[in-house]
DNA sequence: TAACATTATGTAATCGATTACATTTACACA
DNA sequence: TGTGTAAATGTAATCGATTACATAATGTTA
């Protein structure tokens, strides 16, 4: 004896199917067909083990359901930092869509720690979830194992996730970069200042590059580009901000790697008495909302934050359900939202 | 027969306990013991048992073990709205103190839908959850039954729910609301305006009741607070400032029951030519990030929202050990940040 | 009405790990 | 060498739901 079942743990564990069974006078197997399968019972058991179940309050243990179906209806959604405005919004397409078959969702925040991947390569091994979202740009790993090899379905979105092949949603990164450099160009800049993202970022990497190849075409070469490293936060544009307040020439156009950073700078440097745009321009990326709460209104890359989160859980779902993704790559527009941060070169 | 267990599903499912019990040679018992209660296993047998479970690269299955166990390492935390800045901090301290414990998070995004709410009833009846942290001010509900009589470990934070009788973590929103309330009063202003957040959530009515307490207690009456419907986003702030901007005699001073509607507010009276804060004060609530880069920097009640969640995942973590909590309810401090966007009223 | 096809239900194996209890083995001491 | 105790391991029940297969009940047709 291993104690008594209707002790300690609280009520959703108190009543089984087996309570259930023996209170219409059926067997077990007949309560699941009833509840899974209504159509196979005759109507008048069906009845009366609707009756039992309203009865008891029955509801199915999903921990016994699962070992059973050898699925758990979880996804594990790994965020780099789940404090993050623009991450915040894809979570809430991904929930939208999975709700719709059913699904739940773990979030495996990193803090953008490497170290805090281990945690959920073992999530995954052990079993735990059907299918995994990675919003983190890589594959999570711990030294030997990589996730990738554990077989499970997997989707990528926000971020091409080098070595993965699975769906992937993202924007054109790089592109969207090209088209800030042409904006400045346009406006008449010759130096330039870019606010970096984290140092190996699939999507810094891609921004940056981007952003260089744009002033590239334009005929600016490194020497005309103060690069301030950071990450994608509000420190990163404070940092860059205290630096550009001491040069001599400093640059006229500013692109940072998100919208915190931006807006951190813009701050700071009006703070210094410096004018935006009139003295230094300045872009942002993502387009987060309060971005067009701040003043100057931000120029920003938008990325269509809630539809990643949709489209790559739909492609997360398909990869589960085995169905072929006609569309491993889909790349949706993140179209540069001109406000009010950025203008003219000064004369 | 129901089909190779080697087929279909991927390979974490694969190798079980007793594929390594067969290659040690001992028996499942053995082996579960190793890895649970490796002294009471002998030095060889240990070793034997260790050497397959590296061979075959095992990892227990988690359904089954918490099948038996009747747990399943899960924590469900009910937020409002996941894209909340507020929130995603909140998020950030319940996930640090539980990953000590081994637990992981599964999100309950209500999207500010109190419909969403049974589908967490359901997910928490079916014991897929140890625990529930509600971030939302209600207890979750589906009509009949409450998430409350479902006998699981619960905790409150950010807001006091009201009927829960369960350790809350939170801050004293009515006291901060009468601090702001002086705040104006000590700066002179005499005519005042509420941007409020959604009807009936607790947190707003110790907001709009405090604040009116401090104005009352400053010899200010209804007829000189202007009240403006909204919820906690940007949105309310630019409602609020439009019709803000078309009153004859309007307030001085603005308490708004969150940052967004705060810094909304603010940015679109001064692109309307008001001054912030020589024409009009405003004051926030939470003391989100951003706050400190717009312009003017946001006066603002700080919530201390990583300890929040911190403190109140650690309350939740002593109920389900079954401790006594010896606090059941914790105010943590909220300090009003002075900042530039309140001061004297105009002359 | 006998023979057979359908439909409805029950029995028991199964998912994979844990653990109470039973059994075996090792060792100490008389 | 025999007896008793402790240590190590094995056997099998258990968690709760699902489902292949077996069996029983009902209906249909010649």
């Amino acid at each position: 004896m291993e104690g008594n079942r209707r002790s300690a743990r609280h009520s959703p564990g108190n009543v089984t199917i087996q309570d259930v069974a023996a209170r219409a006078g059926v067997s077990t197997a007949t309560v699941s067909r009833t509840l899974a399968n209504p159509e196979v019972v005759s109507a008048t058991t069906r009845e009366r083990v609707l009756r039992a179940v309203e009865a008891t309050g029955y509801t199915p243990n999903v921990a016994a359901r699962n070992l059973r179906a050898r699925r758990s209806m979880m996804i594990l959604v790994i965020v780099p930092n789940v404090a993050s405005p623009f991450i915040a919004e894809v979570l809430r397409g991904i929930d939208d869509e999975l709700v719709l078959s059913g699904y739940d969702m773990i979030i495996g925040n990193l803090d953008n720690l490497v170290e805090r991947e281990a945690r959920y390569v073992k999530l995954v091994q052990s079993g735990q979830v059907d299918g995994v979202m990675i919003t983190s740009g890589r594959i999570p790993g711990d030294g030997d194992r990589s996730m990738a090899d554990l077989g499970v379905p997997m989707a990528a979105v926000c971020a091409a996730v080098p070595g993965l092949t699975a769906p992937h949603v993202t924007v054109d990164d790089r592109q969207a970069s090209i088209d800030v450099a042409t904006h400045f160009l346009e406006f008449g800049h010759r130096r330039f200042g870019y606010i970096s993202g984290p140092a190996g970022n699939v999507n810094e990497i891609d921004r940056y590059d981007g952003f260089k190849e744009g002033l590239r075409q334009g005929g600016v070469g490194a020497k005309d580009l103060t690069y301030w490293p950071g990450h994608f936060n509000l420190r990163a544009g404070v940092d860059a901000a205290e630096d550009f307040l001491t040069l001599e020439a400093p640059p006229t156009a500013i692109y940072a790697a998100c919208d915190e950073a931006a807006i951190s700078f813009m701050k700071t440097v009006i703070s210094a008495g410096r004018r935006v745009p009139e003295d230094v321009s300045v872009v942002g990326f993502d387009g987060i909302d309060v971005a067009r709460f701040v003043r100057p209104t931000l120029t920003t890359v938008h990325q269509p934050r809630y539809e990643l989160g949709r489209t790559g859980a739909q492609a997360l779902l398909k990869a589960i359900a085995g169905l072929e993704v006609e569309e491993p790559v889909v790349r949706l527009a993140a179209p540069l939202i001109q406000g009010a941060s950025s203008g003219p070169a000064p004369v």
